[in-house]
DNA sequence: TATAGCGTCTAAAACGTTTCATCCAGTCGG
DNA sequence: CCGACTGGATGAAACGTTTTAGACGCTATA
């Protein structure tokens, strides 16, 4: 209905389509008296920008995206607070994109996205082979910001976590406990961070000696996978059962938990559980969970300002590799109480 | 860079413009052999759409908003799943807009999404009072669906689930299981999620007499603010203290419950405790947790339908009002052992 | 007095689509 | 053999901005 254009605008104000421009975006170019009447004109006639027209001019649109692996897990939702601060700084807008962990999903994504000339893409691949999509993107110039997920590329910015530094952190950690059996949770070993944990705690386990790791590939980094293999673990004899389970996040560590106390064992004195990610609900969980911690929102941030800067730059920008450190939280779900173990 | 033109293409395949577009837009309208060559040419000049063009032509986007009080509520992220099907289905993509619960950012999301000219917008708004700038859309002709809000008005769908009935339920519950000190914990009350589960909570109490109901004020939905709540709660002495504590969501509930296992006290036996959402993660805290589950998936898919619904069907739509029916469900954090309250 | 410069405003081009009226070359019925 | 129709293609207009080159009237400077 309400549909004003800048003309119609101009036509009530008394001045060319040009001033209306120029009072939208250089307000002080033009003379106070007819600014304030194409304002009031405004006001009356209820005129509301029309955006498409303005990106179809500029080129490219005010919005940045951002395409996570699942809208409602934990991490990705500090992420995105995390970018959408310094996004909305900016003036811009964030576009949340899930991907569902389907790679399809996340070609279409990509796809709108570039018929959008979006600013620009925080993501979070699928995969972690070669990604043609985001080189398309790249080629026309829309920056890409790697959000947690391979540091490699020369071609685009990143930031990540040290995930095999987490892994360590956590096994340093059990292994400082007296923990000789330990086995890692997590999977599908394609997600980089959950093969980049197990180096990690391998590694560490490596270094140290003296006792075995044993990996159950979960087939989602969910709840309900961590109970499935959870229950394989435990039905292995009280010998050859891990003291400790070091899972790849903590959706798969409360999974654990919830089977191993609803089988009767105790958390930490028949089974120790470290999780990954620090989520909101670890420090609430049945036995609070210990946990690696990364700077998630910081991890947003960092990201989002990388991506301005390189859209504001253009072609002088140096693409950067920015990494963090995790952080272990210590519990109870890891705390030896009194006997040593084994 | 590569930002070739439909135009462009027109020239490499040796045809005319509107060719092109016929091509995109009604392939069964030109010849095979033209199709062939337009689409080769597409290919090979790496050409993609341009969306503001093709909006700006259209008079509106494709693309529809959810407007949440808080990505990184796990009710939202639900809802988000939900409406996300439908809406991609539909050929569309949904923008998640984050307001939260900051009214001048809700503001400042509908300004960008009405210049921006979208399809329609889904959402939860901040307060419950007068909403000039959703009127605003609708005097545009953007359709707006409020979700989980005041189904009231008769200028635009909403869906909602009744939470007056929720409260109700975890009330007669806790009735049920014999306890008469009962607290209601959440806040602010200028929520209406929160006002109309505790009405729901106090009218099924007034019903049955017999039992009083302390009402405990949050600033927030938030963890935190349930262990301050429960703090103050469990200040009291003995003989006062509430025996059971319904709470206006599962963060508060989860606050509360760490707070109460913190000092030593027991959930069901000293404190029984209700929550409302039944996130995922209800099930799995150091007591499962009691709570009102709301069909959140489905709050999503069915607003999402209305808004297409009536996106399409333009004037002769009639607004509908669909209210869900919440459900209870049981868990340990309520179950009554064995002797008798009071 | 001419000139340069400044502040203010205008007119027109350009951005890349979609759509609509037209046109053209066949084909078919009479 | 002619008129009517049809499938397929074209050209131009329109969508609503932003931007650029100028125009116009003044004042300050040479």
């Amino acid at each position: 209905m309400a549909a004003a254009n800048i003309k119609e605008v101009a036509r009530h104000a008394g001045v060319s389509l040009g001033t209306v421009s120029n009072v939208l975006n250089r307000p002080d170019t033009v003379a106070p008296a007819t600014r304030q009447r194409v304002l009031d004109a405004i006001t009356e006639l209820g005129y509301v920008r029309n955006d498409s027209a303005r990106q179809l001019r500029a080129g490219h649109s005010r919005t940045v995206a951002i395409v996570v692996l699942d809208v409602a897990n934990p991490f990705f939702t500090d992420v995105v607070r995390g970018a959408e601060q310094v996004v909305e700084e900016a003036g811009a807008m964030l576009v949340v994109c899930n991907s569902g962990e389907d790679s399809a999903r996340e070609r279409r994504h990509l796809e709108l996205l570039e018929e959008q000339r979006v600013r620009g893409v925080l993501i979070t691949p699928v995969g972690h082979g070669p990604q043609p999509n985001l080189d398309k993107l790249i080629d026309r110039g829309i920056p890409v910001v790697l959000v947690d997920r391979g540091s490699g590329r020369a071609s685009r910015c990143s930031v990540a976590v040290d995930d095999v530094l987490g892994g360590r952190l956590a096994m340093d950690h059990l292994l400082d406990q007296g923990h000789r059996r330990i086995a890692y949770l997590g999977g599908p070993f394609s997600i980089a961070q959950v093969a980049e944990r197990h180096a990690g705690a391998a590694a560490a386990l490596e270094e140290r000696g003296g006792a075995e790791l044993r990996v159950a590939t979960t087939s989602s980094l969910t709840v309900a996978a961590g109970r499935r293999a959870a229950e394989d673990l435990l039905a292995l004899p009280t010998r050859q059962r891990p003291t400790a389970v070091f899972c790849a996040n903590d959706l798969i560590a409360l999974g654990v938990l919830q089977e191993v106390t609803a089988r009767g064992l105790r958390v930490p004195a028949d089974v120790a559980i470290v999780g990954y990610d620090d989520i909101e609900f670890a420090g609430a969980a049945a036995v609070p969970l210990s946990s690696v911690r990364q700077p998630r929102e910081q991890l947003g941030r960092t990201a989002a300002q990388l991506l301005l800067e390189e859209a504001q730059s253009g072609e002088t920008h140096q693409h950067r590799h920015v990494v963090f450190q995790p952080e272990l939280v210590v519990r109870r779900s890891s705390e030896q109480t009194r006997r040593a173990r084994r």
